[in-house]
DNA sequence: CCTCAACTGAATATTACTGTCAATAAGGCG
DNA sequence: CGCCTTATTGACAGTAATATTCAGTTGAGG
């Protein structure tokens, strides 16, 4: 439950042949970007797009919304609702890397935030149900300082 | 800070009279259905449209748009991530209604459930950043019983 | 009640994302 | 090792939610 290890390319076709799914080679090389990502660091589909694109490894949109939604699902990548018109991904990490993000409604400055008792809370509310938790985070929408004060304009 | 007085029309009217915007028929109306919303209901923009133009209330699906995004900005709604596609409006209320959802991935089930501590969590979290809170949301995407068991197929 | 800017509605535009389909290549199996 | 099945890919076209534009309308302050 959110304390699988960190995913490997072995890991990951183990649970994808486990469906009759299979590992490719843009499977992998989308799984190490976000394993080498920095902390904090985010990515749209059209960024992965871009970045792969400058490393030579070009791989297709389609493809790219197809692994991301994917992995999503399968619970190594999470969906983050970071902006307004798309989504942003990151790897899944377990505790104690796993955190939450603070938002601001008009600018999108976001400021990430750990917190024990939360991922306990969220825990408990999916086994209550029968529910398997793939991924459990706290969205707060709110205005930063910066745009409370423009808004007295 | 989440503790806001339910709104009425004339609430409404003062908060966005203060900052040079207008009270229309429009918004009014469109507050007045969320608020006469059962809990747990939520509407998509959609929803909302079909509502009203039953109700011959009809409304723009631009104005209702606009509506729903200006009124989440403003804290008087929250934005709800519920199923794939579109979002999911309804009222922001204060504790003891405040509640979060746990959604499958799959098939979107929802159930919602509350928990005070996360309020808090939240609360402090903006507080020590110096943001103004709007709303705050543990999202738990999940595999619900039923679709756990269909995944084995 | 007058003025002016915010607002609405209709139509159009945008864009993130999905579906289709032929070609390709994983992976199980003999 | 090499074959066969079928999941997967990439190019392209399609979709649907949401944003924008603009002319006409209407709140709200003076």
């Amino acid at each position: 439950m959110l304390n699988a290890p960190v995913y490997t390319s072995a890991s990951l076709k183990a649970e994808l042949n486990e469906k009759g799914w299979r590992l490719t080679p843009q499977r992998e090389v989308i799984l190490t970007v976000f394993q080498n990502l920095p902390e904090g660091r985010h990515l749209s589909a059209e960024d992965l797009y871009a970045l792969l694109e400058e490393q030579g490894e070009g791989i297709s949109l389609s493809t790219i919304y197809r692994t991301l939604k994917l992995m999503s699902r399968m619970g190594i990548l999470r969906e983050l609702e970071l902006a307004e018109g798309h989504k942003h991904y990151e790897i899944n990490q377990p505790h104690p890397h796993h955190h939450h993000h603070l938002i601001c409604v008009r600018c999108s400055k976001t400021i990430e935030f750990k917190s024990d008792p939360i991922l306990k809370i969220g825990t408990k509310a999916a086994q209550k149900e029968g529910y398997h938790l793939l991924d459990c985070q706290l969205s707060i929408h709110a205005v930063c300082p910066t745009c409370q004060r423009s808004l007295l304009v």
